[in-house]
DNA sequence: AAGACGGGGTG
DNA sequence: CACCCAGTCTT
């Protein structure tokens, strides 16, 4: 027989009732509930027993509470708590790496301090200071959500989760992450740290990397996440993730969460979380044409729905090294302009997600003016570094601002 | 339920 | 080269 005790509630429930107890569970949270489930074979928040262990959400909180308050790290963005600032950095940290996004972040907030600012900045500026970072859709979608919020929301943040998610480029954890750590709510997170410090302290070994298949993972980060502190506690679990609970050799020894955790008490830290299938990637071979016309060259924007939608590059034909040329006189942008004296400068290679582009560059020199579209420009050779360029363009950008190469 | 989307650091 | 990263959005 087992009692819980929910709220004002009582429930007396039988072993054969565990699965409406788990359905309490869900639905008020692990802190909700004043448990006496200690002997018993019940585990935690919406999960199966048979996938993984209870958590003592206070054992956590303390445990981990303590360790950051002498180990956690020293971030730009962990000095203010102003919602938009906590925006800028969540979003750059999408998928991004926290060395990586140190320098942009500061960059970013130099050139656009508020808001307001950017919802007024020109999109082309805000590209520009993203050149480099990745993922250039974050920055659009930004932009946009920006704008929204200085003319809807009077430039404020809304507060609420839901209402945080309806903003372009706000998701599910970056909602709880603004929600906790600029507004103190107590609202869970999961993203890649956190997923595996939670994992392996509920031993939870099912597969993750399908939709929907970290759900479980959700409601653990529901069940631990405290009334007060949420954001301290969230990003205590991103610290432990980030230094600590490592996808390879973790510090185990190092944590202060080990006498609670399943993987390590259960011997599977190296098998949990499962490692992901990775597909493979796919070889493209393209060339970068750079169309001289006296000091200026021909450069392109990428188009709505190409990669790097939005930056400047150079023209590119979809050839291999032999057919490049054949391919530059059917190209409808470069045809008209009736390109002479073509001069291979060189390849190599750009890898994007799963692509794999071996570019190779060739100059030439165009004998007419063609008229051009909206989407193509000259540009002097040294006014290049005004523009948003993608990764490969700026290689070739800095390629041919050599004296040398010229 | 998959795939697309970037780039750089690390072993 | 393979793997990883403070995810989000669209088919």
């Amino acid at each position: 027989m087992l009692v819980i005790s929910i709220e004002d509630e009582t429930s007396t429930l039988t072993r054969g009732h565990l699965r409406t107890a788990w359905a309490l569970i869900d639905s008020f949270g692990w802190n909700g509930i004043k448990t006496r489930l200690q002997g018993a074979d019940v585990k935690v928040a919406g999960i199966r027993s048979s996938e993984c262990r209870p958590l003592n959400a206070r054992a956590i909180a303390r445990a981990l509470g303590a360790w950051y308050a002498r180990a956690r790290r020293d971030l730009p963005w962990r000095r203010s708590r102003d919602p938009y600032r906590v925006w800028v950095s969540e979003i750059m940290l999408q998928q991004t790496q926290v060395e990586r996004v140190k320098d942009f972040y500061q960059r970013f907030l130099a050139l656009f301090p508020t808001v307001e600012s950017l919802a007024a900045a020109d999109e082309h500026d805000v590209l520009r200071a993203w050149e480099g970072l990745g993922y250039y859709r974050r920055a659009r979608q930004m932009h946009a959500a920006a704008k929204v919020l200085a003319t809807e929301h009077g430039g404020i943040f809304p507060r609420t989760v839901a209402a945080l998610r309806g903003l372009p480029g706000i998701g599910r954890y970056t909602a709880g992450a603004i929600a906790s750590i600029a507004m103190d709510l107590p609202e869970p997170i999961v993203e890649a740290n956190s997923r595996r410090v939670l994992a392996r302290l509920a031993g939870y070994a099912k597969r993750l990397d399908r939709p929907g298949g970290d759900e479980p993972i959700w409601k653990i980060a529901h069940s631990l996440v405290p009334q007060r502190d949420a954001g301290r506690f969230n990003q205590a679990l991103m610290d432990l993730g980030a230094m600590v609970c490592t996808p390879d050799r973790p510090l185990c020894t190092a944590c202060p969460l080990a006498r609670m955790c399943d993987a390590k008490n259960s011997g599977r830290v190296s098998r949990i979380p499962m490692k992901s299938v990775r597909r493979a990637t796919k070889q493209l071979r393209e060339a970068a044409i750079i169309v001289r016309r006296g000091a200026r060259v021909l450069v392109q924007k990428r188009e709505e729905g190409e990669w790097w939608a939005g930056l400047w590059d150079f023209p590119r034909v979809q050839a291999a090294a032999r057919k490049i040329h054949q391919a530059i006189g059917e190209s409808k942008t470069l045809q008209p302009l009736a390109c002479t004296q073509p001069k291979a400068l060189g390849t190599f290679t750009h890898t994007v997600t799963h692509h794999r582009i071996t570019l190779a560059v060739v100059a030439c020199t165009a004998a007419r003016t063609g008229k051009l579209s909206q989407n193509l420009a000259w540009v002097a050779v040294d006014k290049l570094g005004e523009l948003a360029m993608t990764s490969p363009g700026r290689r070739i950008a800095k390629m041919i601002a050599q004296p040398s190469v010229r």
